[in-house]
RNA sequence: GGCCCCGUUGUGUAGCGGCCUAGCACGCCGCCCUCUCAAGGCGGUAGCGCGGGUUCGAAUCCCGUCGGGGCUACCA
């Protein structure tokens, strides 16, 4: 049981430039299994060193997304922790005297150097092929004085860390094993804005937040020497790190916000996923399913279950595509596993925003949403797909508009059939539920025994072409849920009247 | 270009030298059920990138090759 160690603290360290990105989940669900399986703690760090593509309301939407989906971080932003302030934008303070003390012992130096003739130097470098890569140390060693004599000048400096000779390029990763990484350049650890770099932020309070784990996206394997080093220069101990696989888009390049929707996590809560089966789903990239004891394979699991066998040596090394298909199966598994109760409450909102139902539903409303709800589970993938099925059961009868298609689907005989049931349905008298157990209320089964006899029977009709008419008629659609179980629902009245109506507009 | 990582059906994965005539799930196709659409049930399709080794025996180990990806910023 490599499980069974010390505390961990892990964190995930997001940057709130916009949408946060479906990664950030996917990091943070592996963090939080990792901590809870070492009885540790689960860190959230906002990394707001970018002030260039900062964007003000990306942390709100960040922190709700990670609450809607239950990772809730057992320090951060909001709920405060030890080791706070959690934004690296309200920390400068804490990495001025590491700059200083790396600066007084050599280990970096300030550089001058344009962006202009960075630029220039990266262009040449790559039009020549050139193998040699990275800056090329014209400022190393010396004096603003020496320096500004030199084209590609600025005065404002950047902090450069000078990498030794000997610097170390590999380490165990959890998941990768043994790991090496490219020889880095003299990498900027403090901006010219007087903010510090990821890099140097980022090893600064991982070390101070004591961080015992970093899990990231294997984007960040090359970099990792230069935070190692950073490590030791500094005299910290540096954490173990885990690099994940990425997730992959349909043409096998990393996701990105620009290219895929589904990359912005938020998108996944507007397009009616439940936030349970996105867990599994993201649970099942990179990572095998649960093997149950008779040894059958399980993909539907709860994260409670994810965490209890949880290993980084089963991460899969290989990047993973999206498979939304999957997605959607497991949310409509998921929707089915809900009680009619629970699945109506979640359709609320959802019903509300589409202006099915008013923001606060009457109990009747509600009632009948219920029964509604029951109808439709079966019939949903996201719950953005209710609002097409409800509609019909909380319009008014006068309103209900008859799709085009549907109108165009009705036969010569539609005339016929809707009469026939009018008049078979007339027969039954209005008794919620049978109440005299005469066998002749309104109930789906002699709604549906009083029509077939009528239509099916008498009038010799196939059941489809029978009852295609009718469905038009309380639906307004081609499509609707289960005729007998709508009309119930509906009541006698209203039924009669939509069977009315159609028929009169023929 | 350089450095690094990866490579089992369309997709996600199981497999750690014989149990593999390669399993499971989604998808797709067909059938059943059926008042429409779904859901559900049953069945089918499709894969170890390639080439060399090692071994009695390789999807599993080694080498090469090809293919894919990541990084190569005063972005994270």
């Amino acid at each position: 049981m490599s499980n069974a160690s010390s505390p961990a603290r892990l964190r995930v360290a997001p940057s709130p430039t916009g949408d946060p990105h479906v990664g950030t989940a996917y990091m943070a669900m592996f963090d939080v299994a990792y901590a809870r399986r070492t009885g540790g703690r689960f860190v959230l760090r906002i990394e707001d060193t970018d002030r260039a593509r900062f964007q003000a309301d990306s942390e709100a939407q960040l922190l709700d997304s990670l609450r809607w989906l239950g990772l809730d971080w057992d320090e951060g932003p909001e709920v405060g922790g030890p080791y706070g302030p959690y934004r690296q934008s309200e920390r400068l303070d804490t990495y001025r005297p590491y700059v200083e003390a790396l600066l007084d012992s050599g280990a970096a130096y300030r550089c001058w150097c344009s962006g202009e003739r960075l630029a220039q130097m990266r262009e040449e470098q790559q039009s020549s092929k050139s193998s040699v890569t990275g800056y090329d140390r014209l400022c190393l060693g010396m004096t603003q004085q020496e320096r500004e004599k030199l084209p590609g000048f600025t005065p404002t400096p950047v902090v450069r860390l000078r990498i030794p000779d000997d610097v170390e390029l590999g380490w165990d990763d959890l998941i990768m094993g043994r790991t090496s990484a490219p020889r880095p350049d003299d990498q900027v650890i403090l901006k010219a804005d007087g903010f510090p770099t990821y890099h140097l932020a980022v090893v600064v309070d991982d070390h101070e937040m004591g961080i015992t784990h970093v899990v990231r996206g294997q984007e960040w394997v090359s970099s990792t020497p230069k935070h190692l080093l950073l490590y030791k220069l500094l005299g910290f101990e540096a954490p173990r790190f885990a690099h994940m696989p990425l997730l992959l888009d349909e043409n096998r390049k990393k996701i990105s916000k620009r290219k895929s929707p589904w990359a912005k996590l938020t998108w996944f809560r507007e397009q009616g996923y439940l936030p349970e089966a996105l867990l599994n789903f993201l649970a099942l990239q990179g990572y095998p399913p649960i093997v149950e004891a008779d040894g059958t394979e399980r993909e539907m699991f709860t994260f409670d279950e994810f965490v209890d066998r949880f290993e980084f040596s089963r991460v899969d090394k290989a990047g993973s595509v999206f498979n939304l298909k999957k997605l959607d199966w497991l949310n409509g598994q998921y929707i089915r596993s809900l009680s009619r109760e629970e699945l109506a409450a979640r359709l609320l909102p959802v019903l509300v925003d589409a202006g099915v139902l008013p923001p606060r539903p009457s109990l009747g409303e509600l009632g009948r949403l219920k029964a509604v709800t029951a109808l439709i589970a079966p019939r949903l993938v996201k719950l953005v797909d209710a609002p097409a099925l409800v509609r019909p059961f909380f319009t008014p009868d006068e309103e209900l508009p008859i799709a085009d298609d549907a109108r165009a689907a009705l036969g010569d005989d539609a005339a016929a059939v809707l009469d026939a049931g009018i008049e078979a349905l007339e027969g039954l008298p209005d008794v919620e539920g049978d109440i005299f157990g005469d066998g002749r209320g309104w109930t789906p089964e002699n709604i549906e025994a009083a029509l077939r006899s009528a239509l099916v029977e008498k009038m010799g009709l196939k059941p489809k072409v029978a009852f295609g008419p009718l469905r038009t008629a309380v639906s307004g659609a081609k499509v609707s849920p289960p005729l007998f179980e709508s009309m119930d629902i509906l009541g006698r009245h209203s039924t009669l009247t939509r069977l009315r109506a159609l028929r009169a507009s023929l």
